[in-house]
DNA sequence: CATGAATGAGCGTTCATTCAT
DNA sequence: AATGAATGAACGCTCATTCAT
């Protein structure tokens, strides 16, 4: 009779989450308006309150997808086993074409900037971070072999998600050649002693 | 008799400008209130309007204060001649602890943010990181050799930057740790051919 | 089945309309408070710009549907063909007690001050003004012989006018005393040479 | 050592109540600003308090010095003994030109408009209007002979003030021609039986 | 499940007036 | 007599949210 999780594009709350997003990224969480979701999610603004309490919850939900779409990119590297690393290298080109569209990092900034004045996305996404760092730190762990891992993995993260701001902040970015030294960066990171 | 740029504490624009900031790390460009500057600066919201046209004005004179005084940190790679990437190196754990403050980090979030959607912004702040990008290359020239010079430097640059992310993220960073690494990783980048 | 047109009491911009006439009246274009039209109108501040984009519309509109009434009484005289002086003559008494209706003679006088001020104000009611003169003088032509017809209809519109305006400054104006001294200056203005 | 009535142009009252005149013609009583005055009066905006208690009074004072001068121009009838009527004629001409002046026209629109609304302002422009009224009406006693003098002034006077907004109604008024119209008018308003 | 009309608190900003000098 | 910096109440307008249907 119904289904129990349809996560498909004609699911209402779905449609609400990806309008949000697309507004989010065009005008800021504060500058969004509920009748621009509403009007790009094709449902009036009174009846967006019927799956959810707020513009707050739409935010926390969208978080939240963006978190549990990055878990499943993450999950990847579980099956890589020892070559790990070798597989970030060769997703780097692909991880940098990511970090860099435009949709995305606007995303992210938004995201982290509204964690620093609402709490609750603070603690949210502070949780949500640090269980995408443990998966990761424990794919790792099967390829590297430094114990101060973890502060390795942070240079890294922090690498990957400052290359977003750079491209906010220099749209002409040479991406080729970024990858290339990354790729060098990654050695030094994660291989120095092999 | 009479200083000609009081820039002190007791210069009203200046005193507006501090509360501006504060409120603005506090709630965002959007979330601040006019309100919340005036009482910070211990003016009423009627007088602000004698120093700035606008909120948006000093949302604008504080972005350019902003990378004025990075300017002045910049430059004092200037004066190391040859010896440039060893004073990077030098001062590697007061640039992470100067990235790691909440207060600034938070700041610089909120300007790239505000960079995505108000165009203005986006090109005052795309010419003066420009701007600062020249400068450093031109004084990193002295040092390093390689022709990939400027994609280095942005890497480098998405790193620091990135950092200031990660503190949000994750308030723990051990930062003495990532301060290790990252000597490694500056190595890396302007010193592999030497 | 629904109304095309709904120009009756319980269409909201009419409500609105009438309401802001109200208001403007009592207290001028710009002594008049939104909320005052709001109260008024039964509605509340927020959704009148459901209907108009700002006071400056509702303004502008009000004014039209002024000269829109007046279009219609003026039509009248299309009727009249050789007969539009007598017609004039015969309703003196009734043009008379519109001019000197306090409500409709402070409206007028709240136009015309606006038109001196606001450029775009100024253009509508010169048009409007000049497309009712027009129609006039058209029926008049049927009936009056002078070649400087317009100048004498200019001295008639003024001396309607100036009534309004004399009412404000004496309220006990002898109307019947008038109307009376009126109907020679028809004679002479229109009449002289039949 | 001091004069009794120095109004001069050094008298600072009198540059305030000029400064506002030219103000109010310029944005009407509500949209001057005291501000634009002091800068036309070359007087700080604080300073005027020392003259005038507030805007209102300003403007009360205003119109009383429009309707002082008014009354010299008047007082020029008395001098004609039965020659009023004619006198009117000769003058004709300036008194067209006076009333078509877009200053002084705007000007007495404002001072009209704010009567309906500031009942200070209305007692006292109609006493001053009766008072100049009741002036006239004894000049022309000397050569006019109807009864209904006061209505047939009444008419007249309504057909001055209203030829000074058909002049903002219309700036083309060919002003010749109704000139020449009026003649005819004062001709059978005040001579019909004569 | 669905609409969109309706609400009203709260914003950035203005400006007559006051105050310190 | 004179300044102009400073105040703060009040405005037009916006928009997240609610309500009648």
């Amino acid at each position: 009779m119904s289904e129990a999780l349809p996560k498909t594009a004609d699911d209402p709350r779905e449609r609400v989450l990806r309008a949000a997003e697309k507004a989010f990224v065009a005008s800021g969480f504060h500058g969004a308006r509920m009748a621009q979701i509403a009007r790009e999610a094709k449902m009036s603004p009174g009846h967006i309150y019927h799956y959810f309490e707020s513009k707050e919850q739409i935010i926390a939900e969208m978080i939240e997808a963006h978190f549990e779409e990055k878990k499943i990119t993450v999950e990847k590297y579980r099956e890589a086993g020892e070559r790990v690393v070798d597989m970030m290298i060769d997703n780097l080109s692909d991880s940098v074409a990511a970090k860099t569209d435009p949709f995305w990092s606007t995303l992210m900034l938004e995201i982290v900037a509204e964690a620093t004045r609402n709490p609750a996305v603070a603690t949210s996404i502070r949780n949500m971070d640090a269980d995408l760092k443990a998966r990761v730190t424990s794919y790792l762990r099967n390829d590297v072999k430094q114990d101060d891992l973890e502060s390795r993995l942070e240079v890294f993260v922090a690498l990957m998600q400052g290359i977003g701001i750079r491209n906010i902040l220099n749209p002409n970015l040479d991406k080729e050649a970024m990858t290339r030294i990354l790729q060098d960066v990654i050695e030094v990171l994660f291989r120095r002693d092999a």
